[in-house]
DNA sequence: GGTTAATCAATTGCGCACAATTAAATGTCT
DNA sequence: AGACATTTAATTGTGCGCAATTGATTAACC
């Protein structure tokens, strides 16, 4: 039962390597797309999405530090420090240094940013509708895909840890 | 049965806005986290996510234009015309204007970027493997995530259409 | 045939993401 | 107290993603 030696095949077929057939290129894709669906939601705000994001963030618990807004939101200073800096040109948050800590930048909610909010509240539904989803799938989806964050979360963390190791 | 005019509520509270329930947070933070999945692995072949994905296309059908690249992908020129330059300067790739009409450029896979595609091979399976699925999970969720932009992208064509209609 | 419209890639400008590095402040040892 | 490690935000540089525009080519129309 060996494989043929004549008339080689030019090929090897690998379903794997089909682009549809790609799980993570759903997913890219996906998220692209509805993150487009956000920008004429958010344009009249001024917000981009990951702007839109931090003040979700900031509407729960204010006064955060970067570090604290990175964890939540899977993000590091890179992304947020000149992204803050832009909210703040806008007026909607402040940044000071912690006085008990001056390693710490600690990130206000302006008065501007709290009133956005309430324009900001129609937001979420309106997204929820241009899914075509009813509440229990997007529920579902949503479950699904943490699991799936946490999961690959974790194991970063552990070859991360590995790699510290040496 | 009016509000009750003293003691107001400083928020209303709304649970739509928090970031936990979010189907595209967790769909956004999901797809960042599984393309850094992919660094280790791309990164020894020289190449981003974006690119590997030009590569999949490319291995199923060459000399595409570039247009027919961003249709399968989702991508415009604006991303597609400097990936692609980069993709050239580093010998994957060559771009001519197409003889019959020029004003489309073909994509051709040079023998570098064939030779990849059996380095590349076993990229999908590694990555399945981290993601903790099994088959027929990460088949059902591909599945999912290509209705939900199949969804989105036939809205936005339709308010495009509308918008062309003035 | 010549004008107008449509198509296509390229360009410009902006805002993320992120790896890698830097610099300052704080903690932790002895 | 002083040397060293850790924490924290900022910085630098690269590569997308995309809206908007440009320029060139082709198609469509009368």
């Amino acid at each position: 039962m060996s494989t043929r030696p004549r008339r080689p095949v030019k090929l090897t077929p690998s379903p794997w390597l089909k682009l549809e057939s790609q799980l993570c290129f759903a997913l890219y894709s996906t998220s692209l797309a509805l993150t487009k669906q956000y920008k004429p939601l958010l344009q009249p705000l001024g917000l981009t999405y990951p702007q839109y994001l931090v003040l979700l963030v900031l509407w729960e618990q204010d006064a955060l530090g970067v570090n604290d807004l990175g964890q939540r939101l899977f993000l590091d200073s890179g992304t947020l420090t000149p992204l803050l800096k832009r909210m703040e040109t806008a007026g909607l948050l402040t940044r000071t240094r912690a006085l008990d800590d001056e390693r710490r930048v600690i990130v206000n909610l302006s008065p501007a940013g709290k009133a956005l909010r309430l324009r900001a509240l129609p937001v979420p539904q309106r997204i929820a509708q241009s899914t075509g989803c009813d509440t229990e799938e997007l529920m579902n989806l949503t479950r699904r895909m943490q699991e799936l964050r946490s999961h690959l979360h974790e194991g970063a963390s552990v070859s991360a840890a590995a790699a510290r190791a040496n």
